[in-house]
DNA sequence: TAGATTGTTAATCGATTAACAATC
DNA sequence: TAGATTGTTAATCGATTAACAATC
């Protein structure tokens, strides 16, 4: 019956992933073919032990007595995380926030290619950043579901970006990441990544008051 | 001797006075002044327990049969997270998303005013993004002892993130917002905290992959 | 007073760390 | 083979939830 849960990774170990993912791919550009719980602990902070761990969630990567093949571990993690292929995109909100995600080379070499900007605003629409268009938000149902996008992109204000959400959802997205700081009501089977920068920025504010209690941590 | 210890509060929990402080704003905005931890607890998803919980680290706001007063407990989380006060914060990296920042007039609102952003690109020294000047980088570390930053986000490439982390350091700042997708090294009486946006994707493509296991969570 | 809801202790649950046998 | 390091179990630690007496 909880069949699913068997093989239900927590969340935290889910987070912690990119890391792992990160400096795996930093080490294969520097050409460094093997890599040791060890190692990866001290690049990451996180324990040798828990590294294990985490990792054994999804198998068994390593070897006894070698420790993990880079390029190996790099392109596991990889198909874990879903970056052994493409996604379109869209962004509503072609702010300068929007824009950035636009503009940024990386996502897009991760294989999240944005296909068109959205506003409301007729002074941006139809202007294009680095050859992608913004359109007008009313084109937005009909261009997601002629495109097969599978990620919106909120970087609205929050007052609009609940209606945002609903015209994904009405349109068949099932991954929204938003950056508005609101907490979207969606269906079951969406999922919602958050970037909510002000309490991100709030944390900074309380640990720099309280920094004094929380050195070396 | 680890009198520090004591009164130190676990970080998941200052995660959440966020949220807290957000939804408290959004109830004193509607002239709603009463609050209890099983309402909060429907609007944020934490546990009504949990709210309690996470409160009485930092003190008894509540009455018991009554709740909680609204616009006092908004009031002692902001004072908690250090939002009773201002801080002037500086930009460097005045691409897309520095300009975003400088423009997202919620950080004012909250009390963090950017005095300046700073990029070495020669086209956009001397530009204004609503008031706010740009400078050539090689003016940051005056700028932050002139102006009593204190405050220091990074917006720039990842390649160019550790060498401002090092300015910052030198210019006395203390606080680091790093958007940067590296993990920067700092002193111990530095605290930062990182958007890493990438590391946000990869685990909603993660989900969005796997969404079938995490229904309802 | 009776009802409601906190503050707080105790119980449970889950995540991290430690340890070590297995094995490359 | 000897040394190294994983995979995995057991122990510990910390966070969440449950429960309820205190009290407004």
């Amino acid at each position: 019956m909880d069949k699913e849960k068997e093989n239900r990774v927590s969340i935290t170990v889910i987070r912690r992933l990119p890391k792992y993912y990160r400096y795996l791919g930093e080490l294969l550009k520097k050409g460094i073919n093997r890599v040791s719980s060890q190692e990866l602990s001290e690049l990451t902070g996180f324990t040798a032990s828990q590294i294990r761990q985490d990792l054994n969630n999804f198998g068994g990567f390593g070897q006894q007595g070698y420790g993990y093949n880079v390029e190996g571990l790099y392109y596991q993690l990889g198909k874990i995380l879903g970056l052994d292929r493409t996604y379109n995109t869209v962004i509503v909100g072609a702010g300068n926030l929007g824009q950035a995600i636009a503009n940024y080379k990386g996502f897009e070499d991760a294989g999240f290619k944005v296909l068109s900007l959205f506003d409301k605003n007729p002074k941006l629409i139809g202007l294009k950043i680095r050859d992608i268009e913004i359109r007008d938000v009313d084109e937005l149902e009909d261009f997601i579901k002629e495109n097969n996008v599978e990620i919106g992109i909120i970087t609205t204000p929050k007052e609009n970006a609940q209606e945002i959400a609903d015209i994904y959802m009405k349109s068949g997205i099932k991954g929204i990441w938003n950056f508005a700081p609101a907490d979207l009501k969606v269906d079951d089977d969406v999922v919602i990544e958050n970037v909510h920068l002000n309490e991100s920025l709030f944390t900074l504010s309380y640990f720099l008051k309280n920094k004094s209690d929380y050195v070396k941590n």
